[in-house]
DNA sequence: CCGACTATCTATAAGGG
DNA sequence: TCCCTTATAGATAGTCG
């Protein structure tokens, strides 16, 4: 479609393949929108120039669209999905890690500074209750073994 | 470009509307193919007809192109990711939660069974250390306390 | 580098088997 | 329903400003 026919390889000159590039891409949107309204289908279209220039058309929402393909394309073994799930999943482990590393640190007798007289008084009861059961146990296994030893 | 001149609207006739479908679609995919070669560009066209059949086309990798344009949208809100790292980094914390919360369950003195009397006695020794400290804490902050209120 | 032009090529609407 | 044909609408390569 123009004064001379052309062949389907990559054009070498660089100003008249930009050139190309613009209108074909221009044609290619017009083209899928058509199609889009014509037969009511959802289409998304995404092309990166060889700058690296993103382009895109979605009929409706890219995000969406590409969510449907993931899930059309989950028996094929794609590995793509809205991250947001996962993500969120991901600042909720580290949040209660926190915490839990937090905690831990504190029955480890590490930053005890700023713990109230209430606070380190409870934290003290933990712990020797967490004694009292740790030096039980340790004494049964030891006669246990004790016995084991001295037969 | 036919018979006749067409108005971009959705054609009612399911048949005219499939045939056309069929031919556009056709079409439209030689033209991303064209430009993809001519300009070296990297196309993703995804299409899903009225009846919710998938038809794709990717210069190269779709789920690689995805990617990329997730990272170029970025900025601009849109939370799509190859769900690889972050499901990655998901399962890590999940076992970094689980090992800390195991290690903290045994200085509560909780679930001791399986320890060797030479694990209890580190964990006796870890507990009594962390106790000293406590009350150390304890103290000195009590003693401020009572400082001050007893002025 | 961009837009306009237009001759020419390509896609396809309509029709037929 | 699908494939083929063909007239015609639409896209665009090369060119000019």
């Amino acid at each position: 479609m123009g004064r001379g026919k052309i062949v389907i390889k990559k054009i070498d000159n660089m100003t008249s393949r930009q050139v190309t590039f613009s209108k074909r891409r221009t044609g290619l949107f017009k083209k899928a929108k058509e199609l889009a309204i014509l037969c009511d289908a959802e289409i998304g279209l995404i092309i990166f120039s060889d700058t690296g220039r993103l382009y895109e058309f979605s009929s409706s929402n890219m995000k969406s669209l590409i969510e449907k393909y993931s899930k059309a394309k989950e028996e094929n073994h794609l590995i793509v999905f809205a991250a947001s799930d996962v993500k969120k999943e991901a600042a909720s482990l580290r949040q209660q890690f926190h915490n839990l590393q937090q905690n831990h640190r504190k029955m480890m007798g590490e930053e005890l500074s700023g713990l109230s007289v209430a606070d380190l008084q409870n934290l003290q009861n933990q712990l020797e209750s967490s004694l009292r059961g740790v030096i039980m146990r340790k004494t049964s296994a030891a006669l246990k073994d004790g016995s084991k030893l001295c037969l």
